[in-house]
DNA sequence: ATCTATAATTCTACGGTGTAGAATTGTTGG
DNA sequence: CCAACAATTCTACACCGTAGAATTATAGAT
């Protein structure tokens, strides 16, 4: 006696009918809840779906994926200019970990995705705290990257740190030392000029 | 007519018999070559061997791929200590990235495993480095955790970069950045002491 | 009203993964 | 010579992503 057994075929229309937005958000539970990418049959058992039916809305799981992830990094916090821009620019940085960190597989995504538009979210947040530095171009991007790669690497750290060692705050020191050094760059160029 | 039908059982005794050392050698091979973690099954297959054989060896394949990790980062550019510091530094983080870029996977191994020998490998060579510099303990720390932390960025960054836009000598700007905040921040502290 | 195209779903199946367990065969020490 | 053990293969299981076909309901055209 099979409890699995649904109907085949469509189903009559009712309005908690499946849907993109469903999928993505329910998806979106999962990986928080299992800390993890779910599987596409997980997914769609959760749904009470076949696996299937995902592929009618997404071509693949990566396309799914792709989407969650720009949804989730479109979240991120809203810098407010007005406020002292070394507490809003670590604000920002933790609010991104902390995505990260909650969706464990999102970076992989994010960094493999021919679209930009995440990644753009992150740099208008930043460049948006930092205008008030009128640092040139060069010491701009140069922030950026290091700034970037930096809090990827400390959320790889994170999502295989078992152990719990590690936690958000212990960024400061690095964000700190980052700051720094930008300064430090900015002023000596200043000099010379 | 099965060509792969190979006699089952304990061979008989031959020089090229199976092997750890053997083992871990053909997969290193694997995962530069195709530039990624081979499958059991693939690995078995290019040891013309059957996949159970390999675990004989290994408890399981992440064991393998410590054992892997271990001697690949043991291999790490060891620095000459008579040489320019940020020269030797920056060698030092090239030959640590090289090995994280052309052994796919290797970081996730590397970040999980609960033996920090290969850590220390790193770790030993970088205070090995700046020692000449004569940083508190704190700085010194703070150095390494920014420093490790932006590579493993950088790397994960390099190895989803599909269109090949990075290269490692773009670490060099982020890396001076990195140098001029410790130094920054080391002389704030004497005047302050 | 009926007929048709198409949208939405399920089922089955394929080739891939790691690996547990049993069967098989050679080697070695008593 | 026999018993233990080491080294191997085979079979099988439970997962994974997903292609392709079958099925059913709806929407639009006549």
């Amino acid at each position: 006696m099979k409890v699995n057994e649904r109907k085949r075929g469509r189903p009559p229309k009712k309005k908690d009918g499946l849907d993109k937005a469903l999928i993505v958000q329910k998806a979106k539970f999962l990986m928080a809840e299992k800390q993890g990418i779910p599987s596409i049959r997980a997914l769609a058992s959760e749904l009470s779906v076949d696996a299937m039916a995902i592929y009618h809305y997404f071509k693949n799981k990566n396309e799914l994926l792709e989407v969650i992830t720009t949804s989730l990094i479109l979240d991120m916090y809203e810098p407010k200019s007005d406020k002292d821009w070394q507490y809003e620019l670590l604000k920002l940085c933790k609010s991104y970990l902390k995505t990260l960190d909650k969706y464990d597989g999102l970076l992989n995504v994010l960094l493999t995705m021919e679209s930009d538009s995440p990644a753009e979210a992150f740099t208008n947040r930043f460049q948006q705290i930092i205008t008030p530095l009128s640092l040139k171009e060069k010491e701009r991007s140069a922030f950026l990257d290091l700034l970037v790669d930096y809090l990827h690497g400390f959320s790889v750290a994170k999502s295989c740190d078992k152990l719990s060692i590690l936690s958000f705050d212990d960024i400061d020191q690095s964000i700190q030392l980052i700051i720094n050094g930008v300064l430090a760059s900015s002023k000596a160029k200043l000099h010379i000029d």
